[in-house]
DNA sequence: ATTAGCGCTAACCTTTTGTATAGTGCTAAT
DNA sequence: ATTAGCACTATACAAAAGGTTAGCGCTAAT
C-alpha cells in the first residue's frame, strides 16, 4: 500500500468532514450572497433584497436571522422617528473572503465555458 | 461619491452572479462531498456511498447523474463476468481545488471556533 | 443452501425551501 | 388626501430535495 494515498485518505476523511461543518452553516441557495450583498455595502433590508435577485422578503427575513444566530451579521435597530433597521456584517464574516473569492473565481470560470461550448 | 464604494458594487454585482453559477452545479449537500470522495479515489458506487456518510442510494444515484452531466465524472461499465461499473472523476473537476480547499479551511476553523465557544 | 455484496431503481413519504398574497403601522413625498 | 416606501410577518400553498423501504438479477463466500 502507498502511503501517499494513505495520507491522502485521511485528508480526505478530514475534508469531508469540514466541508460538511462549512455547508451546515453557509449551504443553501441564499446565504452566501447575502453575505456579499452585505459586504458591499447594503445595510437596510429592502437594499438587501434588491441586490439579492430573486429572493422573496419572506426567505431573506429567515436567512437574515440564521446569519444572526451564527455570527455573521449584527441586527441594529434605530428606534427612533422613523424606525429604522440596519444590518451590519461583523468581522467573522470576513473570515469567509477565501471562500467567497474562491467560488467567485470558479463560477466565472465555468460560466466562460458553458458559453464557449454554445 | 467615493470611487472605491462604486467599484466594490460593481465587483459585487459580479460576484453575486458569479458565485449565483457555481451553486447552481455545486451547490447542494451532497455535491462537493461526492466529489471529495471521488478525488480521494472512490471509484465504485457503494465505495462512495460508505465514504459519504448519511448519503442514500437513492440521492447518490441522482448526485452521480449531475455530476456527469456536469462534466466532473466519467461513468465507466466494464461488461464482464460481474459487471463493475466505475466512477472516474475528470480534470475538469480538479479546477475546484481551490474551492474545495478554501471550503475545508473554514470549515476547520468554524469548527474549532464552535468548539471553544462551549 | 443461505447469506452477503454489488449497483442500482421504484414507490412513497417527510422535510425543506420557496412563492404569492395580503396586511400592519409608520413616515415622507406628491 | 392619496400614494409610495419602509421592515417586516402571517397564511396558505407548491415545488424541490431528501429519506425509507423494498426489491431486482447477479456473483462469491460460508
Amino acid at each position: 500500500m502507498n502511503e501517499e494515498i494513505v495520507l491522502g485518505s485521511q485528508e480526505c476523511v478530514r475534508s469531508l468532514a469540514y466541508v460538511g461543518d462549512a455547508l451546515y452553516v453557509i449551504g443553501g441557495k441564499w446565504k452566501l450572497r447575502v453575505i456579499i450583498a452585505l459586504r458591499e455595502g447594503n445595510k437596510r433590508f429592502n437594499e438587501i433584497q434588491r441586490a439579492v435577485e430573486g429572493i422573496s422578503a419572506r426567505v431573506l427575513s429567515n436567512e437574515l436571522k440564521e446569519l444572526e444566530m451564527n455570527g455573521f451579521v449584527k441586527r441594529i435597530v434605530h428606534t427612533k422617528a422613523p424606525v429604522v433597521v440596519e444590518y451590519q456584517v461583523t468581522s467573522y464574516a470576513d473570515t469567509l473572503k477565501d471562500v467567497l473569492h474562491a467560488l467567485s473565481d470558479w463560477g466565472e470560470m465555468h460560466r466562460n465555458k458553458i458559453r464557449r461550448e454554445w
